[in-house]
DNA sequence: GAGATCACG
DNA sequence: ACGTACGTGATCTCT
């Protein structure tokens, strides 16, 4: 039998400072609890021990206030975000009935020592875990460390058993105490040897074997002079440190293994707690449900009733339609099979209309969606997409429940109903994710996969999605006043909302491929892949898969010896960056960068493209509004922003996209549109005034940075400008862009430099708009998107850096993706006013694709560059391009 | 399911 | 001393 001890304190910090930064919406951090119960889950899932208990430390209480006094030796040293996350993670220890045990005075070590011990008179294996070095020493026959690391949300362990210790230190794990009183510990407050570091601590142990042998031969000849005086001089504080770091086993718990043995958890306690940190992912990882004796919600909720009403005859209908009119707004749901919409006008009734059960479904549609009943809906891109696929245009929509909830926090990795109305309205609905929506309204798990029989049940009641209209209803009651508050009504009005229809028409248009150039090139691809492979293959003299970097790194580094990197994790890293400096010293290293190449175009374009096209041969994306953290829109399903240009054969695919018969396509795309926003967001009048000029906006930075006349800027400085031009939008660091053009950091320092000195209003916009950040805990776009920024606040010194660049080029990507969505709103309304068939087709951040009848060609093609140019008026110009083609690669 | 790799702005 | 640019999504291998 094996029993698991972890000590909490060690593991809380660890996943403290190894998970990103993470608050509920009351601003509870979470991130520490969330990164042990990670860590946990790991543990009981790689290492099934039988039994699991967790140490804490908990300080000797002094006699006057006691618990104040506890409190503050328990954080001392603890950051505020860290301490006030103790107490929630012993509430979900206890809820997932783990015992924990922590003793007045007695430190997680001591206690572990003690579990370790009556483990093994007790014939049971103990698993110590932790990420501290300290409990090496109890390592023994029936003792093991896992000595965990988590670093940016992954963990890794290593395991020490006595021959592992023993390889890598060299003794016996109990001498690791006289190891550490030569050489001290300073997080753990143990001075050791004034001047004695790890180098001559491990020398000293492996001469003379322990701490008396080192005092005892102090004489002898091995050891150097000012050793010696280091040595003598701190005696006392050796034998003291020797105390400190020995840990004791004698803890008077009250502890026996068979009383750690794993249990369920207590369901209903870790949902509630789950529900409260928001934790939705985990809740359903482990199957954890709602309490049965709470049908729909906790109780203290500010919910409100709703019944289904089955619309099941015409009278029902005008009824339900008479209701819908009259109502200010009223809510909906749209089943992802279309069979079946719920709806409410605000009441407590909820109308189930089903295409099996209600008479006249198909024009009942129409009526609640396009004849001006008010609505809100959830994901009304989706809802419009799906409507109009069937040929029922909708109107009158008011608000949308999951733009509203992104626009409030961009950062969240969902938006789901039942997430929502946890988060905003305090209750939680039965079915949190069952009725969520694919990005392309596809499919979802309850119709699909391993819902199964509740999946079935739900389908045959009519009232199944009814709780998703009050959900609506629900949210409906409390977010418009919330982003009204935080002045995102006005982005949710103007921008996302609006741009839902624009962005199902062009879900639903799609871009046209030219399959049978797909076929060929696709075939030629995997010609050329094998042709290669083969020759890799007699290159490295044997046959191995090479997609799989692992086999690759073990060629490459193992077999031909080629020089590794230094780059260590889990193995060899074989990526581009390291091929390329390898480039030249083995001809197998350029032809696995061509294979890789080749495979990744086959693999996920060519045959990616040719699955995804429909029998029109058009490739349907879907746009996601709800996604990143700055506005900007994805694409999913397949991703058509990613397809390749920068190299020739990549940007080969871009042929085979294509405008239909007697049509041309319309490539537009802004002109440095991040650059001109920073010379207008900063204020720099030199930056601004260069892009008046309409210069090479590269070349003149080249030229302020070296100092040379614009004219006579080298192509290799005005490369060097770009990327630092790039880098300032980022939140550049000299490191990053060292290795990013190749020069030595002082080199790369001095760029920046040369460029903040020149455009002093980026300078200052740098410096403020960090502060600003700081003080507000958010930035915002030029038209009022707001993103959260509690990286700022973090005690972990990289999670705030990231934080500051965040800060940088959010308002500057941000402003971006507002200014593109309203000259796609702006497009799309002129060519329907003016009668065009010309549509939009893709959206790539600063680009837009329409497709146009040859004929509108003459009329589009300035409407394009004028909506895009004056979206919106700015100290600098906005400047779009554009240019017609039969292909994509013509177009651009 | 996670990690490595690589495609885009 | 430490880690290293902002924002994404798809595919493959391996656990």
């Amino acid at each position: 039998m094996r029993l698991m001890a972890l000590d909490g304190n060690s593991i809380i910090n660890r996943a403290y400072y190894g998970v990103r930064d993470l608050t509920a919406s009351d601003g509870t951090h979470t991130n520490a609890v969330y990164g042990f119960i990670h860590i946990l889950q790991k543990l009981l899932r790689e290492d099934k021990p039988d039994a699991l208990c967790v140490a804490f430390d908990l300080p000797a209480p002094t006699f006057r206030h006691e618990r104040f006094d506890e409190y503050k030796a328990q954080r001392a040293g603890m950051p505020d975000e860290l301490a006030e996350q103790m107490p929630i993670m012993k509430s979900v220890l206890d809820a997932m009935r783990i015992p924990r045990y922590e003793l007045s005075g007695w430190e997680a070590d001591d206690i572990i020592g003690a579990i370790a011990k009556r483990c093994e008179s007790a014939g049971w294996d103990c698993v110590i875990v932790t990420g501290d070095r300290d409990s090496f020493q109890l390592i023994s026959g029936h003792t093991t460390v896992k000595h965990v690391r988590s670093r940016m949300g992954k963990t890794e362990t290593t395991d020490y058993n006595v021959s592992v210790f023993i390889d890598e230190y060299g003794f016996e794990p109990v001498k690791i105490i006289d190891f550490k009183a030569l050489m001290g510990d300073s997080s753990d407050n143990i001075p050791g040897v004034a001047g004695i570091g790890e180098k001559t601590a491990m020398e000293l142990m492996r001469r003379f074997g322990g701490l008396s042998d080192v005092y005892g031969n102090l004489d002898s000849p091995d050891i150097k002079e000012h050793v010696r005086k280091k040595l003598d001089a701190g005696r006392d504080s050796a034998f003291m440190s020797y105390d400190l770091a020995t840990i004791r086993c004698d803890a008077p718990i009250n502890f026996v293994p068979e009383g750690c043995i794993l249990r369920e958890p207590d369901n209903d306690a870790l949902y509630g707690i789950f529900q409260r940190l928001e934790f939705f992912t985990l809740t359903e990882k482990l199957g954890l449900s709602a309490p049965d004796d709470l049908p729909w919600d906790s109780g203290k909720a500010a919910r409100r009733a709703f019944s289904a009403v089955a619309v099941s005859s015409e009278a029902d209908a005008s009824i339900m339609l008479a209701r819908l009119r009259a109502s200010p707004c009223a809510s909906v749901y749209v089943s992802q099979a279309l069979d079946s919409v719920a709806v409410t006008d605000g009441s407590e009734d909820v109308f189930v209309i089903s295409s099996d059960t209600t008479p006249r479904y198909e024009r009942l549609l129409g009526e609640i969606f396009g004849s001006g009943v008010k609505k809100a809906g959830h994901n009304v891109k989706d809802i419009m997409r799906r409507l109009r696929a069937r040929g029922v245009e909708t109107d009158g929509w008011l608000f949308d429940t999951a733009l509203a909830a992104y626009l409030l926090a961009p950062t969240q990795s969902a938006y789901e109903l039942g997430r929502l109305t946890a988060v905003y309205c305090g209750y939680t609905a039965r079915e949190p994710d069952a009725l969520d929506e694919d990005a392309d309204g596809g499919q979802i798990d309850m119709f699909g996969g391993d819902a199964g029989v509740e999946a079935e049940d739900d389908k045959k009641k009519p009232g199944a999605f009814a709780w998703a209209a009050a959900a609506v209803r629900d949210l409906y009651a409390v977010l418009p006043k919330t982003l009204a508050d935080e002045k995102l009504d006005g982005v949710h009005r103007d921008i996302d909302l609006p741009l839902c229809s624009v962005l199902a028409d062009m879900e639903l248009a799609g871009f046209m491929v030219d399959r049978d150039a797909l076929s060929a090139y696709g075939e030629s691809l995997a010609g050329e892949m094998g042709r290669v492979a083969e020759q890799i293959y007699s290159e490295a003299g044997e046959r191995f898969n090479l997609n799989s970097p692992k086999q690759l790194g073990e060629v490459l580094f193992d077999k031909l010896k080629l020089p590794a990197p230094k780059k260590k994790k889990t193995g060899y890293s074989t990526s581009a960056e390291v091929l390329d400096a390898l480039a030249g010293k083995h001809p197998i290293v350029g032809l696995v960068g061509s294979y890789r190449l080749l495979s990744k175009l086959k693999a996920t374009y060519t045959d990616a493209l040719i699955r995804d096209a429909d029998a029109h041969g058009r490739v349907h994306t879907s746009f996601q509004m709800t996604v990143t953290a700055t506005g900007r829109l994805s694409s999913v399903k397949p991703n058509l922003q990613n397809i390749p240009v920068r190299t020739e054969q990549g940007s080969q695919l871009r042929r085979m996209f294509v405008a239909q018969d007697g049509s041309m396509l319309v490539d537009a795309d802004y002109s440095q549109i991040e650059l001109r926003l920073l010379a207008h967001i900063a204020g720099d009048g030199r930056m601004a005034e260069a892009f008046r000029r309409g210069g090479d906006i590269h070349a003149e930075t080249a030229s302020q940075i070296f100092g040379v006349p614009s004219e006579s800027v080298t192509p290799l400085q005005r490369r060097r400008a770009k990327a630092v031009n790039f880098g300032i939008v980022y939140g550049i660091s000299a490191f990053s862009l060292a290795g990013d053009i190749g020069v030595t950091v002082q080199e790369a320092q001095s760029y920046i430099d040369g460029y903040l000195e020149n455009f002093s209003g980026v300078r200052a916009y740098m410096k403020d708009i960090v502060e600003r950040a700081k003080k507000d805990g958010y930035v915002t776009t030029l038209f009022g998107r707001k993103r959260e920024l509690p990286e700022l606040r973090s005690s972990n010194h990289n999670i705030r850096l990231f934080g500051e660049r965040a800060a940088l080029n959010t308002p500057i990507q941000g402003t971006a993706a507002d200014i593109i969505k309203l000259a796609m709103i702006n497009v799309s309304r002129r060519m329907a006013d003016a009668g065009l068939k010309s549509r939009l087709v893709l959206q790539i951040h600063d680009e837009l694709i329409a497709e146009c009848p040859t004929g509108e060609l003459d009329a589009v093609k300035p409407l394009l560059r004028e909506e895009m140019e004056n979206v919106t008026g700015l100290s600098v110009p906005l400047v779009a391009e554009t240019r017609a083609g039969k292909s994509w690669y013509d177009a651009k």
